[in-house]
DNA sequence: ATGTCCCTGATCCAGGGA
């Protein structure tokens, strides 16, 4: 079974990017993050036509996150549970596939730091750790798949000095992070590939791509039920390669 | 500070977000 996280940095200029990225990697489940567009205009048909299920939680401008999959994908959360008027954002969804229960994460950015973006992303992140702490030991194989928003370690970005002040490697969002995983889970990558610098995101300016100045943003935790089915991962970097392309690569792992 | 790209809403550009 192969499983994929792609941050597709809006569907609207980008579906053609990912019917053909679908048709050559053919994964069975897909997390998309960051659609950009507004619930009633999802392009389920043409998803349906390249043999892919969708749920989805839109939204006008910003965020959006849905689920993919080649079987059938019963919803079980459009976000994390609790009703709290202060998260309004569409960032997160969870479903029951095949036999996995999969939560696909957009974790806010947090920029600028300090301030109220960055309070609002560790309020957000303990908000995914008081759900997750109910997920990891459940007696069902469970993933939580996207995009953190956080460089986990120095060996996630190709260059850790010139990150120091931003929110993305902030000690507040790699301790919770670390606090994250913690609980039980396992950083499918970094379990593969322990010393290796892997990268998810090139940003758009610079020529950070040319440069292979990246980030490894996007991550697989995987419950104690999955782990042990872990196989490979992949970055299909080429993608992040092809013209008019997101600023994140799509990433998977394949499971046994 | 800068660089680039996507989005919106009001003009063919500015401002917010990443």
């Amino acid at each position: 079974m192969k499983i994929a996280t792609y941050n597709i940095n809006g569907i609207n200029g980008r579906l053609e990017h990912l019917l053909r990225w679908l048709r050559e990697a053919q994964p069975d489940i897909v997390c998309l993050q960051e659609l950009k567009r507004e619930q009633h205009s999802f392009p389920e048909s043409a998803l349906k036509d390249a043999g892919y299920n969708a749920i989805w939680q839109g939204q006008k401008s910003w965020n959006g996150v849905a689920i993919l999959a080649k079987n059938e994908i019963r919803e079980l959360h459009r976000d994390l549970p609790g009703d709290d008027d202060e998260f309004t954002h569409s960032r997160y969804i969870e479903a029951f596939v095949d036999d996995v229960v999969i939560g696909c994460i957009y974790l806010p950015n947090g920029n600028p730091w300090p301030g109220p973006k960055f309070d609002y992303k560790l309020r957000w992140f303990r908000r995914l750790a008081d759900h997750a702490k109910g997920l990891v030991n459940r007696e069902l194989p469970v993933l939580l798949v996207g995009d953190y928003n956080v460089m986990p370690t120095e060996l996630d970005t190709y260059k850790p000095a010139k990150y120091l002040e931003n929110a993305l490697f902030r000690p507040e969002s790699r301790e919770a992070f670390k606090k994250l995983v913690d609980q039980g889970w396992t950083d499918a990558i970094r379990d593969l590939y322990p010393h290796e610098r892997i990268y998810t995101f090139w940003d758009y300016l610079r020529n950070a791509y040319g440069r292979n100045a990246g980030l490894r943003l996007d991550h697989f935790l995987l419950n104690k039920h999955i782990a042990p089915r872990l196989r490979t991962a992949q970055v299909d970097k080429h993608v992040r390669g092809w013209e008019h392309s997101s600023d994140h690569a799509p990433v998977w792992i394949e499971l046994a």
